[in-house]
DNA sequence: GTCGGCCTACCTACTGGTAGGTATTAAAGT
DNA sequence: ACTTTAATACCTACCAGTAGGTAGGCCGAC
């Protein structure tokens, strides 16, 4: 395998896990079997490292979206799987989503990687934004007023549950916050 | 002042910034003015501290949720006051509710640090949940199906939009996040 | 004379990061 | 064909700094 991949997969857990400071080059090290200096030729500083997980991780989540859009299912359903990706990303109620993950704590965060997690918002919030707008077009979704508002309480709403469902250890609490979205999906 | 509530206050201020790891006994000793040993005697370890952190945050937090129930306002007004709270307590966008800047990253956070978490949000979803009670019969909120529900959506959206607000460093993204929620309290 | 509250001095473990060396491989020069 | 060069991907050994935590002493107040 290639090993730059396993020390970016590697590291995604533990983010995603414990947060920014909640890994380091030594756990990397023992856990992906190469010596801590090593990882340095290819990732200088953790910093680089943090950087390229969430470039990874933006990409990645904008690829499956981008897939969700271009089947041009109803509203409703694209909304659905939306959830279902945070839903998923849960785990077993000990992982984040890697954005909420990063910006908990966001003080050895540099310009870059804050700037990346910005980014990964305003495009979530777009997609999100232009799906409450079908659905107030196919009516597959009900009480839509103001598609970007409703964009930017879906994603909150999101990362929320998350956060919630997180610290209580049980995924029955992030299925609780959402079903008054979900109730709004008309099928 | 009392020394141990000066620690107290400092590393309240530091732990809603940047985490429970953004914070040192190191830290505390500069900004206290006390030897990093002594902090030991107020608190021989990190986790006692930080339990004691959040176990007055949660009793502070609660008085006022009480003294706001106590005034037998409409549903709508106190729901109002709820979100104020959130509000303020994202300060220049870079504080966090205690409890979101806490469950962000729970590896480091011991069973009771964690509990005390989950009471924090059964307490504020209890509270919620009789708010949007009051609002389904004086109708000052509108849309109330499932108080529980809406009780956890709202929790979850506060801790939600707290989160994007920060990451993005603009109070903006909280106010459009809650816009929804604003949009059903009826005068 | 005991105890609260603080101190100095120290410890171990670990952090991210650096210096410099070593196989292996592939391309380039003659 | 044979050598040289260079890059890749790793290594050992080390660094300064900081983390949380401990041992034991000092001193004023009751």
């Amino acid at each position: 395998m290639d090993t730059r991949e396993a020390l970016l997969n590697t590291a995604e857990q533990a983010v995603r896990r414990w947060g920014y400071n909640g890994f380091s080059y030594g756990d990397l090290s023992t856990k992906v079997g190469i010596r801590k200096a090593s990882i340095h030729y290819h990732f200088p500083k953790k910093e680089d490292l943090a950087l390229a997980l969430i470039v990874r991780y933006r990409k990645a989540v904008f690829i499956m979206l981008e897939a969700i859009a271009t089947q041009h299912k109803p509203a409703g359903q694209q909304l659905t799987e939306f959830i279902n990706i945070y839903r998923q990303a849960l785990g077993g109620c000990d992982t984040l989503c890697l954005c909420v993950a990063l910006s908990s704590g966001p003080d050895s965060l540099n310009k870059d990687i804050l700037s990346e997690i910005t980014k990964f918002q305003t495009e979530a919030k777009a997609w999100l934004t232009s799906v409450f707008e079908l659905g107030r077009s196919d009516i597959t979704i009900t009480k839509v007023t103001d598609p970007e508002k409703d964009a930017a309480a879906c994603l909150a709403l999101m990362q929320g549950a998350q956060l919630v469902a997180r610290a209580g250890g049980d995924i029955e609490e992030f299925e609780t916050a959402v079903a008054g979205l979900i109730s709004r999906i008309s099928t």
